[in-house]
DNA sequence: TAGATTGTTAATCGATTAACAATC
DNA sequence: TAGATTGTTAATCGATTAACAATC
């Protein structure tokens, strides 16, 4: 088993996560390939492709070890420990990251805040002091900041993803709609909320037409993993 | 000319519009798919695939008129007029929804927000004040709402899509975290932060190591599209 | 044992990339 | 005309699905 685990396989580990915590909480020890597949609307085979590309086994005529499979799959995430992050912009959008509290159950915690309008500098946001932007590379050099989540306009993405790579931030979530280009080992996931947007809005355009006629029958509803 | 828009396609449309609106800017009044590519760090066949799919023409020796082009992938994806929209649940997600300005620009318009606690109805969010849940139907039957953004706990979502889904919401767009199931029609994108954060937390945990071995190069950055 | 379920290989499907003929 | 760029077809790549042999 050389094959490596796509991301697209990786994108759908929190999702099983997510149901075996309900299967736990259901009074399952077990459950089977099937009834994965079957609550997560998915084919079976790629439930277990994808169960498979993690090293877990499971038991034939049985299933998979609920617990097990869960805490192997935390394992594999990395969510155990806590990885230290700073957020870059205190406009909206940072504002409203702030407030997101998904970030801690995925192993994010958000210790400080930065930016470069003096008018934000000093303010409060979710119970931290908006800081300037000059004094994030030091706290990188010291702190073992692991993550940058920037939410800064597209025009300022790529100079301040540059200057906090140079101090070292190894991984970059990037909200600001540019797509940055950064050197080797850094790792940076572009996450554009526009792109959904943009297929919700081009359906409603384009299919509320024939989906008043019935007979005219659309099925599917995901997006892409 | 057969062939259809993917998903895959209509997801890149906001990013070539962005970059169209940064070349006007720049002067430019025609580009060719070369210049697109190199700017967008893609390939430049599938832009051309991508354009030839929305079937807007460009000229051999010249490239693409940035001005029609714009207009015409703004009609594609309907941004002409704001799309109304409800958004269900005031909790941190919804509130950090209602700040974020993005929606604006690609065709949404929040024009009530919604919850079940008693304790959030009548508070305010940005402007608006919450309303109890059972008085959504109702301004979904006569305000024409296009669009319910659901910022509501796992659990609840597809109780709430399901009520909503009968009053007459065409579209969802859904932040739960639980994959809806909704009848053929109705259209659903469903929108997973954790997807991500799982890919970032595994990189940052088995990739870090290996990086710190000069000689041992990754490249590529961004996540799929 | 018979039967159910896993793990894996082969077949299919779809999306990206490469090549090139058509166009101006 | 020669040359550059589009539009489209063919080749490649990767991910999903189907099939089935191995396992208990």
């Amino acid at each position: 088993m050389t094959t490596e685990l796509s991301t697209a396989s990786l994108r759908r580990l929190p999702r099983y996560l997510r149901l075996l915590v309900q299967l736990l909480d259901e009074g399952h020890h077990f459950v089977t390939s099937a009834e994965l597949a079957r609550r997560l609307a998915m084919d079976e085979s790629l439930v277990r492709r994808d169960l498979a590309l993690t090293h877990f086994s499971g038991k034939p005529r049985v299933g998979f070890a609920v617990e097990a499979l869960k805490t192997h799959l935390e394992d594999l995430l990395g969510l155990g420990t806590l990885k230290p992050a700073i957020l870059i912009g205190a406009g909206r959008l940072g504002q409203a990251l702030t407030a997101y509290r998904g970030f801690t159950e995925y192993g994010l915690r958000i210790c400080g805040i930065f930016d470069i309008d003096p008018e934000k500098i000093g303010r409060e946001v979710h119970g931290m002091t908006v800081q300037p932007l000059w004094t994030a590379p030091a706290l990188v050099r010291e702190g073992r900041i692991q993550v940058a989540i920037l939410a800064v306009p597209a025009e300022a993405a790529q100079e301040v993803a540059d200057l906090l790579a140079d101090a070292g931030v190894p991984a970059f979530w990037n909200f600001s709609g540019h797509p940055l280009h950064l050197p080797a080992p850094v790792i940076v996931l572009n996450e554009d909320l526009s792109d959904s947007l943009a297929v919700l809005s081009f359906r409603l355009t384009h299919e509320r037409a024939s989906a008043a006629c019935p007979g005219d029958a659309h099925d599917d509803a995901a997006p892409m993993a």
